[in-house]
DNA sequence: GCCGGTTGCTAAATCGTGTTAGCGGCGGTT
DNA sequence: AACCGCCGCTAACACGATTTAGCAACCGGC
């Protein structure tokens, strides 16, 4: 059996002072509210000897705060993506001595509420309320009883929950200026998406805001986007099939790929074709999947910047109890992180 | 601000009785001690009535169980394996009602403490310590406060933790048999590990136990392995390294590749000499990790059952919890876990 | 000698629940 | 009439911390 916890009782009793005394002096309330320094040095001696920890549960029912949040997301296992998100949410939690409590809905509110219930009933501080690619939700009513965030998510209604998502419309102007510096001006064409800017998949934020921010910059330049195809999955074989289907008519000089496994799809295609990359077709790309650095040449794509995403999300969460702890209004806004441009091989000038 | 939760006082109040009744009654036990059907008939109106839910913070002071267990790993976010790990072990948690507390210790032995006692200090029923990829791991001091498993690790030391690893060995029994199966009697190269069976990369335990298991089929039937290549790291580029050098020397029939991204890397050699899988060159791997479905055939692989994996730590660990509860010994074993075969297109008969 | 102020500590209440010990009332027995 | 035993419920303590209110001792001033 393992040993009892040290208590502070036990502390207390071998410094030969009261529970009282302990606890301010072991809060570092000792000195404000004027222990001598003996008996300061009696009690610390006393709680370095015994080992002792503050037990957190005990202090959480008196306190109120568990430091503990809650990450809930639909899913955690789709992609390797997901595991950054959380690890930035963990590390910045880390950093404020918190811990983190994951759970999954999978997408079923039945599953979700009994969650957030769950999470609820251990008290915790907060909750990050994750989905693994960006789109609209719907609030759930549980999540009003703490405070909350969306990360990844916005609200579909308005709602006073602030939001954490990645920047994708200055991520497409960043793609389309990848291409614009690289000297292309004419044979742009899109593959999981467009050319109009209703030409996307139902339901994805990032399907119209990269598009937006393509057509925005590509525009301002007064360069025609030649064609675009709407996938309706982003998966490899879409990529490949919409590329396939786009060689028999044309020629491209460059493919703006709305994400990185429809450029799988699209490199097998041009292969297939005869075409290389960079030299005959650039490729841009979204996303910065790992597999973007396992095919040749290298994808030049815009990152998703999952790590710093869940970081910022927990950032803004304890902002958030904070204004909750002063009796504030919720933030309500929704939080843009930068998606960094990563620079590989496959974008070239046009072939002459 | 959030209105102030029901407690169980309220419940007692509103149903006109002492908070002690209320308590009997709520935690079914009402019936055994006596209480009547009235009373308990208006105890439950009044909790349904006022929404009422146990504060589990306070229930964990009291009874010192908290329904929750901790998640250590040393990363999550290498793999989306991890990610599938952990997904089994929040699913086998959420069937018994018991929330998930993760961490990362990233490898360093300060993080790894300080993780183990933050858990400790909130309570946990049980901790389960895992390893992304299988290895034998020292045993952390700080293990040994609470009952613990040990998930894709061995201990280096004899221990008296239990742990859950996959069946490596009965994996590469697997594999070998895909070929004899297929027919191939001759040609068969080893990519990453081998051929004799000291010639692993250090500290995997997946190597040795794979090879031996290949090696156990193989010698068994009386067929040799014809190559086998150490690769320092399994990375697809080691793997088109390995194959790739094998090449200019023989023409190989079969290829066991250690595990899919040296497959990968494999693909790729094959590809550049003009050999194709399977029709010339049969190939087989483990892992099944998302590329052995992405490349082209698809791959044959032996799947680590991570899902499995983590759903059998949280069997485990609630094993162990209940031993613990009684006084018992822990139970120290090894449970293995087996790695089920996924039939895809790239071992063929050997070509005539 | 009395009063006010400071110093240095402690008693006791509190958070929300679980649990043990026991209390009042009633019916039946001797 | 005294006693016993059972029924149905409640008072009170415990879990391990924080926090408020207050107490004893001492000092200095008039």
């Amino acid at each position: 059996m393992s040993p009892r916890r040290v208590t502070m009782t036990d502390v207390a009793d071998r410094a030969g002072v009261s529970r009282t005394t302990a606890s301010l002096v072991l809060s570092g309330r000792g000195r404000e509210l004027r222990i001598s320094r003996s008996v300061e040095e009696r009690v610390l001696r006393a709680a370095q000897e015994l080992g002792y920890r503050p037990d957190i549960v005990s202090q959480s029912l008196r306190t109120g705060t568990t430091r503990t949040i809650g990450f809930v997301s639909d899913t955690v296992a789709t992609s390797r993506l997901a595991g950054d998100m959380i690890k930035g949410a963990l590390e910045a939690a880390r950093e404020r001595g918190v811990m983190l409590f994951i759970g999954e809905t999978e997408g079923e509110p039945d599953l979700e509420r009994g969650l957030l219930e769950a999470m609820q009933d251990r008290r915790v501080d907060g909750i990050v309320f994750a989905s693994m690619f960006t789109r609209t939700i719907p609030v759930p009513a549980a999540l009003t009883a703490a405070p909350a965030v969306l990360l990844n998510a916005l609200p579909t209604e308005p709602s006073p929950l602030p939001s954490v998502v990645p920047d994708e419309t200055e991520a497409g102007r960043a793609a389309a200026r990848l291409l614009l510096d690289a000297g292309h001006r004419a044979g742009i064409h899109l593959v999981g998406a467009g050319p109009g800017i209703h030409d996307v998949p139902p339901g994805t934020v990032a399907g119209v805001e990269r598009l937006t921010g393509i057509r925005d910059v590509l525009g301002q330049a007064g360069v025609e986007i030649a064609s675009g195809r709407v996938c309706p999955d982003w998966q490899p074989e879409h990529g490949y099939a919409a590329t396939a289907e786009l060689l028999t008519a044309e020629r491209p000089r460059a493919l703006v790929c709305l994400n990185d496994r429809l450029a799988l799809g699209a490199y097998q295609a041009l292969d297939g074709a005869g075409l290389r990359v960079p030299d005959d077709v650039s490729v841009v790309s979204f996303d910065d999947h790992p597999i973007a650095t396992w095919i040749r040449p290298k994808l030049t794509t815009v990152a998703l910047p999952h790590y710093e995403l869940g970081r910022k999300a927990v950032d803004v969460l304890f902002a958030e109890i904070d204004r909750h702890r002063e009796g504030l209004e919720p933030d309500g806004g929704s939080h843009r992180v930068p998606m960094p441009v990563r620079l590989r091989g496959s974008v070239a000038a046009p072939a002459r």
